[in-house]
Formats: C-alpha cells, sequence, structure tokens
DNA sequence: GCTTTCACTTGATCTCAGTCAAGGTTTCGT
DNA sequence: ACGAAACCTTGACTGAGATCAAGTGAAAGC
C-alpha cells in the first residue's frame, strides 16, 4: 500500500524536502515540523475535499497530481490550479475550502493539522518567507494561465499546456536540452478541457491534428513524444525565447 | 498637481492606511516606512512600467486604477489584474516587471525603492505577514477570474465585470443594502474587452443588450445604474448567494 | 468469454463571438 | 467654431469551437 511506503519518513529524506513550504527550515525548525505531520493517500479521481467544506488541515503535495476545480451551477467547470510535487493546499487563516482539490492521479499528501500549523508559522518566519515566495509563483503561474484562457486558440491552449508538462518533466529529470522529450500524460482528455476552458472533443481533435502533423506523436491515448521542443513552443504562441527565460 | 497635494503626507492619514501592506505596522514601522517611501502619480493611460523592464520599487495603488497586462507577439492582449487603491504592486526579490503595468485612471502611487523594502521585510514579520495575505487573496481572485474566463459566455463576462465594481464601490461607500447601486466604469470597452477576453465590439454589444432590458441603465457610457443587483448578479451566473457571501 | 463501462475519436451541424466596415458622439487642440 | 482624434455603437458576414451523435478500443466486472 502507498501509504505504509511513506509514514513515518524522516523530513531529511523527503523527496520535495528542498521545494516544499519546508525548504528554508532548519534541523529545529523541521522537528517541529515532524511533530504535526501526517501522510495522506488519495487515488486517482479521489476528492480530497469539497467546496464549502470545513477544512482542518493543509499541506504538501509529496507525489502525483492534485487539481483545484470550481464548478458553476449549471455544471460547466473550470480548472483553476495543476498542484505538482512540492505544491501547498490550503491556505493559513481560512476555514472553509474555496475550490474542490481533487486527485487527478493517485496522490499522496503531507498534511498539517491547521491549528498548530498556523502558530508554527507564526514562529517561524522560515516557513512564512517560504509561503510568501510559493504564493506569488502561483499568482505568476495563474496570471499566466489568464492569457491561455483569454487570448489563446484551441490549438494554442493544448500546445501550451504539452509545453508545461514536458517542461517540468524535463526540470525533474534535469536532462540535456536536444533531443525528444517523451512523457505520460498524467491527465485525461476531459481533465485537459477543463484546464483549457475547451470542451473535450476540441481537445481530442487538436491532439489529433497536432499528431497528423508531426509535432507530437503518440503511443496509445496517454504516452507523448515530442520529437522538437521548438516546434511545439511554436505553436503555443508563446515569446519565441519563452522555453529559455527559466 | 496631483502631487503636491499628496507628497509628505503622513502615513497615518493616509487613506489606505488600513487596509494597504502597511495595514497591520505599528507607529515604529509606519516610522521606517516612511523614511523610504515617495509618492508618484501618473495620468490615465499612461504606463508606470514595462514587462522586462528594471524594477527598483515596489508600491501600493494610494488612489486611481492600475492594470496589468500581457502582450503576445501579434498583439493579442490580455489584462491579468485589476490593481485598485491599496493593492500592491512588485515583488520582492524579482528584479524585472513580468507584465506592463499601466495607469487606467488617473493614478497615485505610495512607492518604496525596493532593496530598503525587502530588508524592512526581512526585519518586520507584520509587513510579511500582510503582504502573504493580500498576494493569497490576489491568487483566490485570479482563480476566480479564471473562470470567468474559460467558462463564462460574453454576457456572464460582462455582468461578471459590472458586479465585481459594483461591489468594490459599495464596499468602499457601505451603505443600506438595496436600492440601486450608481457607479462609472474607470475601464474604457476596449480595456473591458481586455479584462474580458473579447473584442471590444462584442463588449458594446452585451452592455447594449443589458441596458436594452432595463439590467442596467446608462448616462452617457460611463455612468452605470444597476437599479436590481440580483437581476444582475443572475445574468453573470454565480452562485445566488454569491454576493452575501463576503 | 462476454458484456459493460470508460476514455477517446470522428463526423455533421449549429451558434456565439470575431471580423470587417461604416457611422455616431464626445473631447480636445487650435 | 472647426477639425481631428478618441471612444463607442451597430450591421452584415464568417468561422472557430460547441453541440449532438455515432462509433472504436481497451480495460474491468461477472
Amino acid at each position: 500500500m502507498l501509504k505504509a511506503q511513506i509514514d513515518h519518513t524522516n523530513c531529511s529524506e523527503c523527496p520535495i524536502r528542498h521545494r516544499a513550504v519546508c525548504a528554508h527550515c532548519d534541523a529545529n525548525e523541521l522537528e517541529e515540523l515532524e511533530g504535526i505531520k501526517y501522510y495522506r493517500s488519495f487515488e486517482a479521481g479521489q476528492t480530497v475535499i469539497w467546496s464549502g467544506d470545513q477544512m482542518n488541515f493543509v499541506g504538501s503535495v509529496v507525489s502525483g497530481i492534485a487539481s483545484l476545480t470550481q464548478t458553476m451551477e449549471d455544471g460547466r467547470t473550470q480548472m483553476v490550479g495543476l498542484l505538482l510535487p512540492s505544491d501547498f493546499v490550503g491556505r493559513p487563516g481560512r476555514d472553509s475550502a474555496p475550490y474542490d482539490v481533487q486527485a487527478t492521479t493517485d496522490l499522496v499528501m503531507c498534511c498539517f493539522r491547521k491549528k498548530p500549523f498556523e502558530q508554527l508559522m507564526n514562529d517561524t518566519p522560515h516557513i512564512a518567507h517560504r509561503l510568501l515566495q510559493m504564493t506569488l509563483d502561483e499568482l505568476d503561474a495563474a496570471r499566466e494561465w489568464m492569457l491561455v484562457l483569454g487570448r489563446k486558440t484551441a490549438r494554442e491552449k493544448i500546445a501550451s499546456l504539452l509545453s508545461i508538462i514536458a517542461r517540468r518533466d524535463a526540470s525533474i529529470v534535469p536532462k540535456a536540452k536536444p533531443g525528444p522529450i517523451v512523457f505520460d500524460l498524467p491527465l485525461t482528455r476531459e481533465a485537459m478541457a477543463d484546464y483549457l476552458g475547451l470542451t473535450l472533443e476540441t481537445v481530442s481533435r487538436q491532439i489529433s491534428a497536432l499528431k497528423k502533423e508531426g509535432i507530437i506523436e503518440l503511443e496509445g491515448k496517454r504516452h507523448v513524444t515530442i520529437p522538437d521542443m521548438r516546434r511545439l513552443m511554436d505553436e503555443a504562441g508563446d515569446d519565441s525565447d519563452g522555453g529559455f527565460l527559466i
């Protein structure tokens, strides 16, 4: 079972140790965090928390992917966040969840009870400072995404999403730059549609089109090869040097 | 001249004293801030800073409205933030601006040189804490807006924008709830289009339609009366109780 | 092994918002 | 007072993506 593999793991061996909210913590602070942390596992498709529910914990994604989703009364949904390993869930000082949080893949989270975490945050500037950094990064990502949602065509939206996923995988496995990039899509067509503000039919059609033109290669439905990252980036409509800014 | 009216104003008399990044500061901290602050004024339409430029200050909007805008190579633009009085501009720890910042109306900003402000932030948890709060609020607003951009119809987008502006004005002039709401639009049709991911023609048509149906009343191009806020909120497609959550 | 279900693809058609074009108002400079 | 420049409105047409519908393929349950 997933859970058993991780429970009681020492923070110093944690795969997200240097990127999560605890990144700047020293040994003492880490010890305090260890005292209030616990792991939770979710299967792909499970809901971590429903919008409006009481939220008595905050936490970090350790492995897998979670999504934040908003739903309108008539059922239209929009994904408003894609949480990757080390990303933070929840907001100190708020009681109820503003969005549905769902496990998009199998998911492991490192959770802290909210009250003690808030206390700890007040006492340890390292945590508050890191959380501010991470929140500012997320705000930038959200604004980047607003351009995608508001102004890009369906084709550009798909290319943008594939670029983001490809870039993330590349940064996790830091590799030589040239050569094809290979990864598995962690999202269903429907989840992609919810993220991109499209229908799943349009997502499917645009992926087929990119495949037909050789910009991507598909093996099965989810296994993607990008022979030339630059061509994909061109389709995304970003500044041509976008990939090298980071 | 606008500038002269405000220069050397004491922070304790500042109109945004209790809502800006300095909200939680005590008298001592405020004094330190006063030492590094200066005011800058901009006319409507002026650019405060260009994307990519060196940014050697951060600051708060004191009066007027500023906008954050992203532009694609081919000229498509998307507004990604609307900064109202008390909102914060800039990011401690970053050198260059990621977006164009423009004065949408005449604008006064309270600026701090970046380096001293960063120093001050490290020393005074009150400022860092308030900045975290404000950033989390902005992240929520950005995610709210992602739903608007991704899933709402043109009509719902217009109604959403009008609701937001109306609600802001209502909270600045806290008034009895019932009765019509009156305000001036601080944005041109084009700026609305950039914010909503529409063309200015569509904005104009939808505003005309809402007017024809009596959901809004217009005097001139910018002066708006909302006879029944609930009807407008219905058109925005939000949860029916949305307006009372705050 | 067979059915059911889930995830996806593809086609035909429709519709909402974009595009192109013309004209109206208001404001501003001279 | 006049002309120019913003800013806005309206109309006719177009097209990208939504909708409706049918079908494929692979995995899961019995």
